[in-house]
DNA sequence: ATTTAATTTTAGCCTAATCTAAAAAAAGTA
DNA sequence: TACTTTTTTTAGATTAGGCTAAAATTAAAT
């Protein structure tokens, strides 16, 4: 298989990310809109990919990546999760400056780099976004998780991922006091506008819409 | 200054690499054997460079570096040097495994991805070939070298620097035990054919051609 | 000083990735 | 069902980087 280019990694990655958000297939639209280019520029660069047998696709049917797409997209996420750690843990950056950074590193395609900086991290399973990190296979270590929005009153949990990692929306959880492993319960749901009561690690109470809080992945402590 | 592309930084790095061996310009077949590619190419690419002001450049003339090109080369061999170490002494690389890695996480260009690495690294001055790593202003911390071809037999010094990083030159350098820092001594010049004798960290005899001691530089130990 | 050789530039073409505008297909609606 | 709207694809350009072949310029050598 030859070296994929930037351009088609991002595409492959992107449309890894849009299934995974459980639909069967994807649409031109849905990828151009994600990766903010034109629907023309996804058709044709959805032709090559077909090409390569990354992906499967019917004209005007949408697209779903093929075995080798899957592992490809796999990888990629790998090295992007992997620089996302080292930036964090080695360089001390913190995960809302992170992201474009890991996306220019990403890219870098060197099997060996890959895989001493996977055992120089201490082979992580994690990002710092709390997004499990692929090994060399694309084996997912998958836990089992729940959306915050969906944790009964009560509750409580461990915050391990967030869906949305814009700026703005990482920016607002470092000030309300979210991160990663943080402890949350959930001591009301306002039936009102579906905004929930947490209190972060014990200590601080705080509200959160019901927007933030589907876009908040957690682990429910065993009740 | 808009973000160079990956392409336009090489010919300016190379175009740096070839003014450092003395001259004052550089030739277009000179740029084009350097980066392995047509001389049409490189008029091309010249005439870009050009534009942004990065070279001075007259038709038929050669080119020499602008101040602006000039900082600019630095701050891209400042990323490739910084790679390099990070390679060699977190990831355990050998100094000869290096190069295409560096060549490609240069092209990142991220300015607090550099600082903090130059940081985590301790603020090496040199990198594993020994060449001198630029600081954030482009400044280079030059000491005194001798190419070990012009060393007079009975002097001693310090291996500094490899001019040739080729992967065969660097497989023999490890094999005859040649390596940065090492301590060399020249016992004898052969009058034949311009080789030397020479004893490394005070142990182990070796014959260098001529060739290959041109291209390693030392730092001549005080007489 | 001319002629020959080497170097460098231009001209014209190619591929990758993008765009806009228009055509084609699918989906939604009266 | 037929019409309208949305989605997707095609057609035709554009830009960056590369190529080969031919023309222009400089350098070398009778």
């Amino acid at each position: 298989m030859k070296k994929l280019s930037p351009a088609e990694e991002n595409y492959l990655k992107a449309i890894y990310h849009l299934l995974e958000e459980g639909l069967e297939k994807v649409s031109t639209n849905e990828i151009a809109s994600l990766i903010q280019t034109s629907a023309a520029s996804v058709s044709d660069m959805l032709k090559k990919l077909a090409e390569k047998e990354l992906i499967h696709y019917k004209k005007y049917q949408g697209v779903s990546l093929t075995e080798l797409g899957d592992k490809t997209a796999l990888h990629i996420i790998r090295r992007n999760r992997l620089w996302e750690v080292f930036l964090v843990e080695k360089l001390k950056f913190s995960w809302d400056e992170i992201d474009t950074i890991a996306e220019e590193l990403e890219h870098v395609n060197a099997p060996l780099l890959v895989r001493r900086l996977d055992e120089y991290l201490g082979f992580p399973k994690f990002d710092p976004h709390g997004d499990p990190i692929p090994d060399e296979f694309g084996e997912l270590s998958s836990k089992p998780r729940i959306a915050l929005g969906d944790v009964p009153a009560g509750q409580s949990g461990k915050i391990v991922a967030v869906n949305n990692s814009s700026a703005a929306f990482l920016k607002y959880l470092d000030k309300v006091g979210v991160y990663i492993g943080a402890k949350v319960a959930v001591l009301d749901r306002i039936e009102f506008d579906g905004s929930l009561e947490l209190l972060i690690d014990g200590q601080k109470k705080v509200f959160v819409s019901k927007e933030v809080s589907a876009n908040i992945q957690v682990m429910l402590h065993p009740s």
